[in-house]
DNA sequence: CTAAATACTAGAATAATGTTCTAATTAGGT
DNA sequence: ACCTAATTAGAACATTATTCTAGTATTTAG
């Protein structure tokens, strides 16, 4: 195998391993050489990849939210309409969050403490991503079809409590998972940022 | 001094100089002997009262949660109106974090892995706020005022918005505190349980 | 009031674990 | 075949949370 490919492998390999002890027992208390046994990979490699554990984490998380916020335009862009357009963000989280439980709850569980250089590097998509939500959501704003306000108020609108279902049901602490319960919590959101006449 | 007034002046201070540290650079970043120095305490006193580092973030947290139970229910409880009362509670979170943003981050970030003692505490907490907010509840949805859904979708549905909200302000991402927008989720929150005909 | 018991304090010693460092190895280009 | 740069290896190191033993102060009981 080209070593490329091998680097690579690695990579996603210890990434993988990574993951599973993070979302188990939080990037604190995951030993260093617990993912070194159990991907496979020499001390050397892993410092030589990653710069520290937290580089793991980081890694982790990029590719956590790249693959999420692609999905999510996907999801949303096509939508023609304001109504089926929100609905869609919210019932594309809950989808997302129940088909990955443990990425979404490292996600969501915001213990990664982030270097300046993937600070820079999120970002830089975060910005290419909302350019994108923004150009979609202008139009039904203009149209009267949204209400108009605060541009940060819109994320924790719509998906506010989407995410917060997800942190309850995520900790074990309810049966019915978002996707169970997407159609209520995409109703209700809906309610909340449409245009009461 | 009695040794009771001086223990438990302590174990304040302590309390105190680790929330400062822990919800400026995390429980983990904080070092032990920072903490120390700075509430001129003791190895041994340290832990003697908390047992270890996660001991001393377990007390904060837990007191911080009571203080937020306590307040929340003088706000809500005597309000006689579903509309009312569902807006007390989002006014209420939004000055809570905006004036105790220290404590607020702290307790939402969720850094903190309580031991099964502490697990138990705040069950026990849990149960005894939970059911005076029930009670609240009960007669609003029966009188058709608000709409009838899964016990656990009404915190999600009611604070999801808000807690977003405020953990984007926490972390530096918006300019207007949750009080000051406070009406605004408030009225969203409404609109998302209330009956609509 | 005295003595025993208990709660608390102290800080040096220890243990756990993340990270660095030097040397060896491998792959890709010339 | 040889050179260069990327990668791997793991022993040594450094940091820091925690334990342990001993000592001191306070309360309680006789």
């Amino acid at each position: 195998m080209s070593r490329k490919n091998q680097t690579s492998e690695l990579k996603a390999r210890v990434m993988e391993v990574a993951l599973g002890h993070f979302s188990e027992v939080g990037i604190e208390r995951t030993n260093v050489s617990n993912i070194l046994t159990d991907a496979g990979c020499s001390v050397g490699s892993l410092y030589h990849h990653f710069g520290n554990k937290e580089g793991i984490a980081e890694a982790v998380f990029i590719d956590g939210v790249n693959q999420f916020n692609s999905r999510l335009l996907a999801a949303l862009l096509p939508r023609r309409t304001a109504d089926k357009g929100i609905k869609a963000i919210v019932t594309f989280c809950c989808e997302w969050v129940t088909n990955q439980p443990e990425l979404a709850g490292f996600l969501l569980s915001r213990e990664v403490t982030l270097s300046d250089n993937a600070k820079r590097e999120l970002r830089k998509m975060d910005r290419a991503f909302g350019q994108s939500i923004y150009d979609w959501f202008v139009p039904h704003v203009k149209s009267g079809a949204l209400l108009e306000l605060p541009t940060s108020m819109y994320v924790p609108l719509i998906c506010g409590s989407t995410l917060e279902y997800s942190r309850l049901w995520l900790s074990g602490r309810n049966n019915r998972s978002p996707a169970e319960v997407a159609s209520i919590l995409a109703e209700a959101a809906w309610q909340s940022v449409k245009h009461n006449l």
